[in-house]
DNA sequence: GTCTATACACTGATAGAC
DNA sequence: GTCTATCAGTGTATAGAC
């Protein structure tokens, strides 16, 4: 399907999900949206009636394809050590091919937490039934088995999610403080840290 | 100096550092802020001129008094550990204290990056040449030393701050995908983390 | 310095022609 | 379905009295 062929849906959909994304749901306009998608603001509305109807719309999509990649590796049979790694590869390289995400689902999370009931018993039942609990009780196998030192399992995910996650959200400053604003720096940065970050948490856990 | 002898300037001052942390300067109204410091919009011009300049005074401010922080233990003479293990507990403190701040200083950051430029020269070009020269010194060493694993300092500084951070940035997800929206288990989970980041990171870097 | 009243621009949303 | 025109509401900012 070319550019041209696309539904006017699609075309308010993906202009609606840039601006969200780059601005939040307070800084978007309707008009940008509509000069983005390259039709009048009128018809926004006759699509999506409301502003915040557009809104969840979006966020819903975006949240639903970024939070069940976190599902494919933590639900898999595969030892701990190779799950962890894996997880941290894929996750860094996804948040990098949309390196925008984390900062405007965690931020308009806080905006509004409430949303977060909505996607319950959808996306994140899920994520806490399959994939955390599956993954809470291979820490404390591991544990009993003594390849790992004792940690809780809530901390340890956290700490693996956080240290992805982290570098996107606060780009400006290490780019910025850390790297004298060098753009290329902080892209091998990132680059490393698919490794980096795996070899930093399996030494974290790992009984020598 | 009780509440009643405050100056308007700081009675306004407070009032728009609450509205602004709360909502986002986009989500920020001059009449909400108008009411929280019990006067009328009238005034917050008398004596801000514009949104934009009363919001620089506070994000300026904030910035100022979270960031130096960073630099206290930083620049110590203390040992590697002992800074790291000193400037984590005293760090999530801090951010307890004034949990919404984090977000706040990332997510305007982003909106407006260039922010960060006027900002050098003063806090962030001493955190980078006093704080993290120091530590970075400091990190080589202890790899010559052999004490500590081969690491790069600017993927150990982004993993500390990270790890501290990151918890209350993903709140609402943290507290309510893992914890079923208990406050209490989060709180403990805050509170316990103080000393799990410390194990987590020293366990991460020491050589055994 | 502090107030009331108001100007002025913009935003989300709707009406109605085609 | 798509457009133009327009409304009602709200937001920042200012004028002017006290």
């Amino acid at each position: 399907m070319t550019e041209q062929e696309k539904s006017t849906e699609d075309l308010i959909f993906n202009a609606a999900r840039e601006e969200f994304i780059e601005k939040g749901f307070d800084g978007a306009r309707m008009q940008e949206i509509a000069k983005r998608a390259s039709i009048n603001k009128a018809l926004l509305h006759y699509y999506f009636r409301t502003k915040e109807k557009l809104f969840d719309a979006i966020f819903d999509k975006v949240f639903k394809i970024f939070m069940p990649k976190v599902l494919d590796v933590m639900q898999s049979d595969a030892p701990l050590f190779t799950k962890i790694e894996v997880f941290i590869e894929s996750y860094i390289r996804l948040i990098m091919e949309n390196p925008h995400i984390p900062s405007f689902i965690l931020h308009e999370l806080n905006r509004n937490p409430d949303r977060l009931v909505g996607l319950f018993g959808n996306v994140a039942g899920i994520v806490k039934e399959k994939g955390f609990s599956r993954f809470s009780e291979a820490v404390n196998e591991e544990i009993k088995k003594g390849t790992i030192v004792p940690i809780q399992p809530e901390q340890l995910i956290v700490n693996i999610i956080g240290l992805c996650i982290f570098p996107f959200i606060g780009r400006p400053i290490i780019q910025g403080v850390i790297f004298n604003g060098d753009k290329l720096q902080y892209d091998n940065f990132l680059e490393s840290r698919k490794k980096e970050v795996t070899k930093f948490i399996i030494n974290a856990i790992a009984v020598k």
